[in-house]
DNA sequence: GATGAAACCTAACCTTT
DNA sequence: AAAGGTTAGGTTTCATC
C-alpha cells in the first residue's frame, strides 16, 4: 500500500472502467504494472467491489428501511456478509453494538420491493427476527467518498 | 425506463466490470443491444458514474455508528434537517416510523470523534435523548448509498 | 442482431533492482 | 526474489450495417 496504489484507488473512484494503459498513464506505471496492482487490491479486500452510481429517483429506488438484524446464538460476520452482498437492496451493513447483531440499510423501488429484499435478508443463518423502521423522509444523505 | 434496463442496473450494481455479452446472455439481449442500453442510461444521468468500494479503514474515516434520535414532542423534518446538517460526520439521516424519530448515520475517524459529533446532535434543543448502536464490522457498503 | 476493425485485457516471458 | 516493462494472443468494445 503506497501512494502508486492509492493514486490507482482515487482514479478508479473517479471511474471504476478506465483502462489500465489511462490509469498508468497518469500515475506512472504501465498497463501490466497497474493490473498487477489493482489484481492484488481486490485480491487483499482493499478494492471490495466495482459498481455503479444510480439516481435514486430516477431509478425510482425511493423506499427505504433501516432494519435491526437479531440473530440466535453467535454469527459470523463473514457469513453475513455471504448472504447480504447478494440482495442488491442492501445499500449498507454492518455489525453492531447493543441489543441488535446487526444493522442493515436497504432501498428498494417501493414497499413489495422492500418486503421482497427483507426476505432474503432473512435467509441469513440464525436469523431470529428483524426489526424495521421505514424512512418517512430522507434528511441527509452525504455521497460516501 | 423498462425491467430489462433494471435488470442492467441490477447487474451493473453487483459488477460493474461485468461485460456486455455476460450482462446480455442473463437479461435475454445480446451484447450490442445492452450496450445502446447501457450507454443511453449513463447519457440519460441515470447511472452516474462508475465507481469502486475501498475498504473504509484504507480512509482513516472508519468508525461509525447508528443512533436512533428522541425528540421532545413532535418535530417537523424540517427541523430535524436544520440540526443535523450543521454536523459534518451525518452521512445519512432520515425520520422513521417506530418509537425513534430519526436513525443517523455517523461517520467519524475514532471514538472520540464519534462521541464529539455526538454532542453535537444532542446540544440541539428539541433532542430528548438519543441511543447509539456502534458498527463493529463493516459489511455492506455501496457508495451508491 | 450481426459484422469487422480497433482497443483492450491477460498471461507469459524478460529486465532491473 | 520482487516489481516493472514488453510482447503476443485472445477477447471485448464500438461503429456501422
Amino acid at each position: 500500500m503506497d501512494n502508486l496504489d492509492r493514486g490507482i484507488l482515487d482514479l478508479l473512484r473517479q471511474n471504476a472502467r478506465a483502462g489500465y494503459g489511462d490509469i498508468g498513464s497518469i500515475v506512472g506505471l504501465s498497463a501490466s504494472a497497474v493490473k498487477r496492482r489493482v489484481d492484488r487490491l481486490v485480491a487483499d479486500k482493499v478494492i471490495r467491489g466495482f459498481t455503479i452510481q444510480v439516481d435514486p429517483s430516477i431509478d425510482g429506488m425511493s423506499t427505504e428501511a433501516y432494519v435491526e438484524l437479531f440473530c440466535r446464538g453467535t454469527v459470523a460476520p463473514d457469513e453475513l456478509l455471504r448472504i447480504l452482498s447478494g440482495v442488491p437492496e442492501v445499500v449498507d451493513a454492518g455489525t453492531v453494538t447493543g441489543s441488535a447483531d446487526a444493522i442493515v440499510h436497504i432501498r428498494a423501488r417501493d414497499i413489495p420491493g422492500l418486503e421482497a429484499a427483507l426476505e432474503k435478508v432473512r435467509l441469513a443463518p440464525n436469523v431470529d427476527h428483524t426489526r424495521s423502521a421505514i424512512v418517512l423522509t430522507r434528511l441527509i444523505h452525504r455521497s460516501a467518498e
